[in-house]
RNA sequence: AGACCCAUCGUCUAGUGGAAGGAUACGGGACUCUGGAUCCUGUGGCAGGCGUUCAAAUCGCCUUGGGUCUGCCA
């Protein structure tokens, strides 16, 4: 519909004026009555963004396809670990069903017994639940349905849109053609519909080896599309399989399996990755064969594809991480550099951050590397809220407070967190001898430098207004061994009684009650923002960062030793840390640094 | 080379014919017992061309750039 100038002018004029005749009382009156979602907080707006799937969904919506229903799932191969970008998906399909009001599944795409195995099948499931997706009772197999993908096999050979090749791998691949040229027919396509059960029944039997036959649909050998020249339906693989043991010698090859297992389970929306795009006419071919009874169609789901999730300073693809790990340039699959899920959840990423990022990061087709500034972001504001702060001093310094008591010792009580006072408070001891970060104290510092150099003034927090008075130094090396101090005792609690005001306040640990602990500070594994765009004459691996780990003695509060692996908390001004579930003990306790704080003077 | 898919701030994204908006990152400022958090503010984009239209990020064509496809893997 289009409207001429004229009238497009008279519109906005009156708009205009309308507009201009309210008052803000009324404003906000209409938004109320009109609008009142838009005066809801935040966090929502952000789900209820489109992306091209949902528009998807919602014209199905309309056309009642699925008759209003929505049901995604996660199908998964279990022959390795997941990751950041299978939890993307994950996330998402699962949100897609709980936001319609629908169903997940999570169903194990196990059609191929060579390579998957059991252990799998736990880690995943681990995995998924972790993330906090509920599947119900709907987890599924591949495998259960192998007879019914076989009915559906006899059905194509029935139809005379199957038939068994006994051509050879090389054959078969030969014969394919190119993607410029067309492909030749097999001599075995004209079998007769009685010969074809025959041989696939036997196929079944076992009476064949493995590659001597193999069940093929009979589509078009010229097919600009590779996969429409009579793909495989079945092979022979004479192999146990980690659910159904020796009962089968045939397996479904995936584009027959997968969609059948959508059909099966009546998924309505399947999707999956962009490699899959060119899969799609084979998929919907497939089903659109089949009948459950005469004529009538079994159930038709819709395969939708979007872009994978690639982070910088990453490589997400399962050779290269499979490359890091026995490379031995990691520490394992759940080592707390990987990105995988396990690795994630040792490294003190919160599901939560996990989700909120996934659901940030649109389904879209359009290939990308999202920058690692995002997901932080992502992870900052959730430990944020939930990790109550703690003192630590991860390099110490020694300092002697020369005018305070030697036996004397003070209890401060203490907030846990700056802004939520429900997690309420805790208790620090102050002495005489403490330690200091060793990047608090710069005996020559430049003139933007807030913290502790001498003849200075600085807050300890919580405790007391001390000053620079001495640096003693080791005579040999000429390395700072330890700083004396004096407080000013009308600071106490950390505010001075005559207004006077400090620039820094650090953090600071008492010498004589500190919790000697194992502090594991991680960095990037890369170095480079992309390294799969590797530069002439250099791999990926050179872009390995050497340095992505290092190992401190530091000193926290003693309350910690009680805490359990798992349990975050923030450092001030050093960081989130959380303690490792796979090597911490009673005797060394290990944090791992799940992320730094933002830090606006250290990148001047 | 052929077929198919994709293209909005550095990055991630809204926008679907009627003044390109948000998030993040970056810069400035306020506040602060974390150089944190919070708040305010600034910089920054429709790959290019031609067409259709009163009007194009949006529709069409071309160019460019990127991706996928030649497993009895998924």
């Amino acid at each position: 519909m289009r409207k001429d100038a004229n009238s497009i002018k008279e519109i906005i004029e009156k708009k205009v004026n309308y507009v201009n005749s309210l008052t803000a009382e009324k404003i906000q009156q209409l938004a109320q009555d009109q609008y009142p979602e838009l005066l809801q907080k935040k966090e929502k707006e952000v789900q209820e963004e489109a992306d091209f799937i949902r528009e998807i969904i919602e014209e199905h919506n309309r056309t009642g396809r699925f008759g209003g229903k929505v049901h995604t799932r996660f199908p998964p191969e279990p022959n390795g670990w997941l990751h950041i970008g299978h939890a993307y998906s994950i996330n998402r399909n699962y949100n897609f069903a709980v936001e319609y009001g629908g169903k997940f599944n999570l169903r194990f795409d196990d059609t191929n017994p060579l390579t998957e195995e059991e252990e799998f099948v736990d880690s995943i499931i681990k995995d998924v639940l972790w993330l906090g997706v509920d599947y119900e009772d709907r987890l599924l197999f591949a495998s259960d349905y192998f007879d019914q993908l076989y009915e559906y096999a006899v059905q194509l050979v029935r139809k005379g849109l199957a038939y068994v090749d006994d051509s050879s791998v090389e054959v078969i691949r030969e014969m394919r053609g190119t993607i410029t040229e067309p492909g030749k027919e097999s001599p075995y396509r004209n079998r007769s519909i009685e010969e074809n059960l025959d041989l696939f029944e036997r196929m079944k039997k076992g009476e064949f080896k493995n590659g001597e036959k193999v069940l093929r649909a009979k589509i078009d050998m010229a097919d600009p599309n590779m996969l429409m020249r009579d793909p495989i339906v079945y092979r022979i693989l004479h192999a146990s399989h980690h659910r159904t043991g020796d009962k089968w010698c045939i397996y479904p090859m995936y584009d027959w399996a997968h969609g059948l297992e959508d059909s099966i389970e009546r998924i309505t929306h399947s999707i999956c990755t962009l490699e899959f795009e060119v899969h799609r006419p084979l998929y919907d071919w497939y089903i659109d064969q089949l009948e459950e009874e005469e004529g009538s169609p079994i159930h038709h789901s819709q395969q939708i594809e979007f872009a994978k999730m690639n982070l910088s300073y990453m490589v997400l693809s399962k050779r290269n991480m499979r490359m890091l790990v026995e490379g031995e340039y990691v520490n394992g699959w759940d080592d707390p550099r990987m990105l995988t899920i396990a690795g994630m959840r040792r490294r003190g990423y919160t599901p939560e951050a996990i989700r909120n990022f996934s659901l940030a990061i649109n389904f879209t087709k359009r290939e990308k590397i999202i920058d690692m500034s995002i997901f932080e972001h992502y992870i900052r504001e959730d430990l944020d809220k939930k990790c109550p702060r703690v003192m630590s001093v991860l390099s110490p310094l020694k300092v002697v407070i020369t005018n305070y008591p030697n036996e004397k010792e003070e209890v401060f009580s203490v907030p846990n967190h700056p802004s939520d006072k429900s997690m309420g408070n805790r208790e620090v001891k102050f002495t005489r001898n403490i330690y200091i970060e060793q990047e608090d104290f710069m005996e020559n510092p430049p003139e933007d430098y807030y913290r502790l150099s001498p003849g200075k003034e600085v807050r300890l927090k919580y405790a007391y207004f001390i000053k620079c008075e001495n640096v003693v130094k080791d005579e040999g090396t000429g390395e700072i061994k330890e700083i004396h101090c004096t407080y000013d005792s009308e600071t106490k609690g950390g505010e001075s009684s005559d207004g006077r005001k400090v620039q820094g306040t650090i953090h600071w640990s008492s010498s004589d009650n500190a919790l000697e602990v194992e502090v594991r500070q991680y960095d990037r594994l890369y170095t480079k923002e992309n390294p799969m765009e590797t530069e002439e004459g250099k791999e990926f691996k050179d872009y390995i960062n050497s340095d992505s780990i290092s190992i401190l003695k530091s000193y926290v509060e003693p309350f910690l030793k009680e805490k359990e692996p798992g349990s975050r908390f923030q450092f001030e001004r050093n960081g989130y840390y959380v303690i490792d579930i796979v090597d911490s003990t009673k005797e060394n306790i290990v944090f791992n640094r799940i992320i730094t704080l933002r830090d606006s003077w250290a990148k001047k």
